[in-house]
DNA sequence: AATGAATGAGGCTTCATTCAT
DNA sequence: GATGAATGAAGCCTCATTCAT
């Protein structure tokens, strides 16, 4: 039949995939400028076009759809910088600078959403956050294995949440992005004993 | 029923000043126990011991009662951080130890609190976080040109942030109090070039 | 004070009892025209007079005021029946008369809404039903003790049941009421090998 | 997607008549495992292996396929007992005990689905309902006019709803089902003055 | 004939706020 | 000052029904 036509008429009809990233994202903008708190569902559904009813279709409740919202950005924060650590061609201080890179400008891009999401949705589980401890603890251990970073004995734990937590404070206030990068990547070496000479 | 007049034996009448204090200790205590979000004007009245009706006669709204609970915890956050500013029978650097070991234990007695009626409540006036900014700033330009710190030409305002934001990281999770706040204590350091010898 | 005024001006302030009695009452005139799924609280909030919030102030749920419906039919269907079988002036068969009577007219006023009531909502307890239960076994094993009635080896129980039920049927259709009555004391005489002279 | 044309493997494309009663029956074992009310289109559909939609092609609404099941249910169980009382070579008697059996067992079976049927839906027509009441009637009249049963004057529509409805009641607790028909059997025999030497 | 995404009315419930007493 | 019954807007969720494909 007509079924060849992939792209429907008008955006009346999608597919599930579309749908749910659409509204994924109407969530997390409106999460964004209204807080996690005020991002009801009647919301989320006007800001994507969609009636009420038919988030459901896509999310099994509000809180199922603030633990998907939860988890995208989980993904999208984690998923280069897994790279950037694997990369064996940097340097250690390179890597770390670089994932610093790109979790400042996620955070200015998402003007502290991360942050909401990170401290607001109750969710079953932690892996996400934990996986973004594991991923800058190792980076730490590895680095500092290959004497590139100093960290004399201090609590590694501590560090990890010291620096975790640090970084989002500068991102807050729109001082250039550029300085606040430069400027924390600074901290950063300074906590971990890295000399650039 | 048959209780006729005057001073009623319970505490049921109070000047506004400590009603005003019980129901904002209430407040914190469940937000504390709860969560911003569950604290409830009912709740809040149970727990004060009054009804519904006689929250608003000391606050216009739950926007006010919040506003006021934020400001209450500011300024107990502030109060002593500012003696020790002022106390300059010490070194910079000692008085630095202090404020951050002060906002430290406020920060384990509470649980969050301070941080997420930091980052919730929608006030008018950014009024207290300023003024921890500033101390903090005041600080670290004071000790720098005493040259105890050794900042070296990082922006002032990121590094204020950073170590702000810093320093709540590692109270959220329970290892032990002391070992974080020495921790942390070193990693200030660290940050502005403190060499404890 | 002016508290000696018992009767509010107007309808707008009552106590939590009369309150409670007028949802109530709503709730099971509601539930009579309509059917007890189609009683929704905003309609039973209709029906009395109040907004759908209000109703919460004296049932916790939509189960609850339910519950407390049925509840409510029950304590007005066992109460009189209670006096009649402990009343030991009358002979066993005129008590068993009398309780017929009783329920049945009980039926016809409230037109089957016992019969919704009795099979649709799930309560915690079946205590009413089985005091009901109770009631009429009782009854009737006292009555053939004392020799008026003859049951001769029937199962109990399932009389029980039979009588509880058959009696319902003739108070759907509005054929005369005291023909129904007269019709069905008689057969539970036939039932109970009652001979009446 | 590459699965071309015609005739699928499975039992996708069915004859209306097949599929109407496919969902009959998936209606049927939903409503009697839990409940009418909660025996919605999506569940039905599901059970049936269609999608919702689909319904809409043998059922006008909701309203209708309900409908539709408390006409095949009324169906069954009138078919059998229009037999019975035609099948004149039994006694007016064994043919009532005959009826009484087979409702009962159809009681038993469905678990009290009929009840909920009879009294929760409300249809156009009152006709089966009608039929049912008019086979026993007539059942007790000829069975009168035979000198079998003996009534006595008792308002013949009365005691039809009687045991109409008093038999319902013993299906209900899981007594033994032998018992409990042998029981009511008996029940029958009283009401309609039937010696059975 | 079949699908299933989309709809939107309607149901339950919470809670900040008001106001007569 | 204090009370607490009453309000009503707003939130979450369900489900019968439609319709483009």
């Amino acid at each position: 039949m007509a079924r060849t036509t992939t792209t429907p008429p008008d955006g009346r009809f999608q597919s599930p995939e579309v749908r749910r990233r659409q509204i994924l994202d109407a969530a997390a903008e409106l999460a964004v400028s209204e807080g996690l708190e005020s991002t009801s569902i009647a919301r989320v559904a006007e800001a994507a076009g969609l009636a009420k009813g038919s988030i459901y279709l896509h999310f099994a409740s509000r809180q199922d759809l603030l633990a998907g919202l939860q988890a995208d950005l989980w993904q999208r924060m984690l998923a280069t910088p897994n790279d950037i650590v694997s990369d064996d061609t940097l340097s250690w201080s390179t890597r770390l600078s670089a994932v610093v890179e790109h979790w400042m400008r996620f955070e200015f891009e998402h003007h502290g959403l991360y942050h909401s999401v990170f401290h607001t949705i109750a969710t079953d589980s932690d892996e996400p956050l934990e996986a973004a401890r594991s991923l800058l603890a190792e980076l730490i251990h590895r680095g500092t294995d290959a004497g590139e970073f100093h960290t004399g004995g201090l609590d590694a734990g501590v560090v990890v949440e010291f620096l975790l937590n640090g970084y989002v404070g500068p991102c807050f206030h729109h001082t250039n992005a550029d300085t606040a990068i430069d400027t924390v990547r600074q901290l950063f070496n300074r906590v971990l004993g890295i000399t650039t000479s």
